[in-house]
Formats: structure tokens, sequence, C-alpha cells
DNA sequence: GGACAGGTGCGGT
DNA sequence: ACCGCACCTGTC
């Protein structure tokens, strides 16, 4: 499958490289990954951006996969000065709408954690239990993910997060996954928030990145700093998070997405 | 070599 | 309901 998209809405630099999925890398300047079990391939031609992939998924899921249906000038008709800045400087960021389980493996993987490593632990992860297609492996399906030791998932890097992820796999593949889709946002949080390693913000993340629901507003370091400094919005995760959704309205996880690369750009770690 | 970054779970209050 | 601490690994 191929697909062509302006690159004035589509940046991959900032798509793959703002922490919301870890398996895509650039490579003398076309970016690959894989999504869905494709091998998917981003590369820049004219003022287009062309997308290719490698298995029998059809467009229509390509164009869910990278939210190409939303115009992301139109999401925020009233931002203030600060989205703003933070909205040109990511433009042509997109929120993928990426596989459930691989979500939320992923994003306990990334608690307490930084983005280069969740890359490696990642990629070493699908090395050892996922599908292998020649030169690139799969994301595991929950059963092979369950065939894997406590200890071979420690001896990828994965810490004292080990339990927890072949715990969560575990009733992945006992189908807790599968009725999560079509929940209230509020409800949804909650199931998620019932897997071993998935706190409140990875509870957000995953409804988020995996499930599409862009109420939710993942509250990390880096947002709490720049809800601190340029908000002067402080306080506990929960009361930022809910000051963020009366001021950026249902898309707020959006406005997080780009307040996030903003802050990673111009914030420092200090204040 | 020691401090630190990065969320969650747990035991204490 | 909230607080303080332990957890694992890479980097400086």
């Amino acid at each position: 499958m191929q697909l062509r998209v302006a690159e004035t809405c589509f940046d991959p630099a900032v798509i793959f490289g703002c922490g919301q999925a870890f398996r895509f890398q650039e490579n003398e300047g076309t970016w690959e990954g894989v999504a869905y079990g494709e091998k998917v391939t981003v590369r820049a031609d004219g003022g287009d951006v062309v997308i290719g992939t490698s298995g029998p998924l059809p467009e229509k899921q390509w164009r869910a996969y990278f939210d190409l249906d939303r115009d992301y000038t139109l999401l925020f008709p009233h931002a203030d000065a600060v989205l703003l800045e933070a909205q040109a400087f990511g433009r042509g960021l997109r929120i993928l709408r990426q596989d459930p389980f691989e979500t939320l493996i992923s994003f306990i993987i990334s608690a307490n954690n930084h983005i280069g490593r969740i890359r490696g632990i990642v990629e070493r992860l699908c090395v050892l239990a996922g599908e292998d297609k020649g030169s690139w492996f799969a994301f595991p399906q929950p059963d092979a993910l369950c065939r894997v030791t406590e200890q071979q998932l420690r001896d990828i890097g994965i810490g004292y997060r080990a339990p927890y992820i072949a715990a969560s796999a575990r009733r992945a593949a006992d189908g807790e996954l599968e009725y999560l889709a079509d929940m209230p946002w509020e409800d949804l949080r909650k199931e998620l928030m019932r897997f071993e390693g998935v706190g409140p913000k990875v509870a957000d993340c995953i409804a988020l990145f995996g499930f599409g629901r862009t109420e939710a507003f993942p509250v990390d370091v880096w947002v709490r700093r720049i809800m601190k400094q340029l908000y002067h919005v402080d306080g506990g995760a929960a009361s930022i998070a809910g000051y963020a959704r009366r001021m950026f309205g249902a898309h707020a996880g959006i406005a997080q997405q780009y307040l996030f690369h903003y802050a990673r750009h111009h914030l420092t770690r200090g204040s």
C-alpha cells in the first residue's frame, strides 16, 4: 500500500520523535518502523510525504493509524499564545492510533524510564517474542509474550517492571482488552489502571495512543514543567489534567502532545 | 563512584 | 486521601 500526504500536515520527525511510538527510526532520510505486523516506511518527496507499507492491510486502516482524516488546524480555535506557539513548533504532529496491546506493554515499560531506553527494550522484546519477518520482527502477540519468563524480561533490561509485564500480558491474553473500546472515558481509564504497572499517567497514554481517546491528558514531568512555567498551574496530576480539559476542551490530549514536544525542546529540567 | 532521571505499588499515616 | 520510599538501568 502506498499513500501520499502533504508534508505541512505530516512531519515524521515530530510524529515519531515525540514519545508516542517506539519502533520508528530515521535511516538516511527515510523513517522505518513496524506497526500492526507490517513494515512501514515514510519518506519526503517534493512537498509530500510518501507512506509505504508491506502487507495486506488496506489504505483505510492506515488512514486511521495515522489519523489522516482529522484536520489538526481546526482543533483549538480559541488557543492561547502558549498553545499557538507549541502548535507552530510541532506543525505536522499527528496522534497515532496504535494497537491496544502494544500500547499497553510499551507504556508499562515507559514508566519511570527514558525514551531512548524504552526504544531499546521494545526492540529487544520484539526479537525475543515477536514474529520473525526476515529482517525485522513484529510486536509480540499476547500469548507469545506469556511464554516469556520474567528472567528473560529482566535480561533485556525491563528491570523491576518484569512482573508487571508478565501479569498484564497474561490478562490481555485472557481477553481483558477486548471490551474496553466502547466504554466511556472514565470507565476505560479505571479498567486500564487495573492492569499491573498501569497508573494514572500510563493509563492516559494508553487511552490516548491505543484507543484514540483525545480527552486523556497524561501528566508527566515535562507536562508538569510546562504547565507550571508557562501556565502557572501547579498541584496534583488530577487537578492539572482537569485544568487542561477545561482550557483545551475535548481534544486536550492532542494539546498535551504539542506541549510535551515543545517542552522537551524549550524547557530545562531545573525549574 | 555516587547522584540523578523517570511513574507505579505499597505500606504507613 | 495523601506521603515517602523502593524499584532498575543508563548517563553524567
